[in-house]
DNA sequence: AGTGGCACCTGTGTGC
DNA sequence: TGCACACAGGTGCCAC
């Protein structure tokens, strides 16, 4: 689910209804996600929103008093703004309530979200993991130049290194399979054996399909839904995502799934070398 | 340093 | 119908 089209979906979703708004009680109903929730959420009360950003596959919600709680939606997190008459689900883990009489729900089935509280200049500064993070990839910096240094001595299959957020962050098994199909380059293809054509081409192609999602509301396999509880979209145009055993949208073979590193690739055999 | 494997947790689908 | 099992979009840690 959520790579990086999605976050920026509920994003997009949650700005204009969130900004503005005071969040005036938080409710904790299970005392850790993928790690134990600090006590520091509480910082969150009595604050407005005043903005709300994108890092990676973190969600920034950024408050007045220069804090800002950062959300990671695991595989299977939903963050939804909800009526009053809103009736609590199972995993509602936590629940923070709005001034408007809303509320905003993260719920997460199977646990592998978090929520952090840090500053909001530069949650670096807090948060270890926002130091290593590579490039954003719809960013000027995500270049062919770029990706050709960072590849030049690397001897692991493309598909391994496009999901490593210290490379570029927020792609994810289903847009590195996409992206690769579209650059028509194997996942399987050793990364320093690319062709800078290969590369310019890969960057091109990453850039497009993850704008492309954005367009769409992202991808819904099962469980993301956009901050108004409503699936994406894109789903309905993967190229190979999925696919195994169905015919190629351009070439007619058949798509094939292989294991990488123990995720699932999908690619077409013909197009993609 | 780079890499593969695994753990974290629950829900769903498949096969017997 | 019930059960066991494999698998799922992410991330971080550990051993090699």
């Amino acid at each position: 689910m959520p790579e990086l089209p999605e976050i920026e979906t509920l994003k997009n979703g949650l700005q204009k209804p969130l900004i503005g708004q005071r969040i005036v009680s938080l409710e904790i109903n299970r005392p850790s996600l993928r790690y134990p929730l600090s006590t520091d959420l509480s910082l969150a009360i009595a604050t407005k929103i005043t903005g709300l950003r994108r890092r990676a596959r973190y969600l920034l919600i950024d408050l007045d008093n220069f804090y800002s709680l950062i959300i990671h939606l695991g595989m299977s997190g939903r963050f939804t703004l909800q009526n009053s008459d809103y009736l609590p689900q199972k995993h509602d883990h936590v629940i923070f309530s709005l001034d408007g009489q809303s509320q905003l729900v993260f719920n997460d089935a199977r646990r592998f979200g978090m929520i952090y509280i840090a500053h909001t200049k530069d949650p670096a500064i807090t948060l270890e993991m926002f130091k290593k993070f590579g490039p954003e990839p719809l960013s000027t910096i995500f270049t062919t130049k770029y990706l050709k240094n960072k590849l030049v001595n690397r001897r692991l299959p493309i598909k391994n290194l496009l999901l490593d957020n210290q490379l570029v962050v927020g792609v994810g098994n289903i847009y590195a399979s996409e992206s690769l199909f579209k650059a028509c380059i194997s996942p399987l293809r050793l990364s320093c054996s690319l062709a800078d054509f290969e590369l310019v081409k890969l960057v091109q192609s990453i850039k497009d399909v993850l704008r492309k999602a954005i367009l769409a509301g992202g991808t819904t396999l099962r469980d993301f839904v956009n901050g108004s509880s409503q699936p994406g979209l894109f789903q309905q145009v993967l190229s190979v995502y999925g696919r195994v055993g169905q015919s190629c949208r351009l070439c007619s073979a058949v798509i094939i799934k292989v294991k990488q590193s123990g995720r699932s690739s999908f690619y077409c055999p013909n197009c993609q070398k």
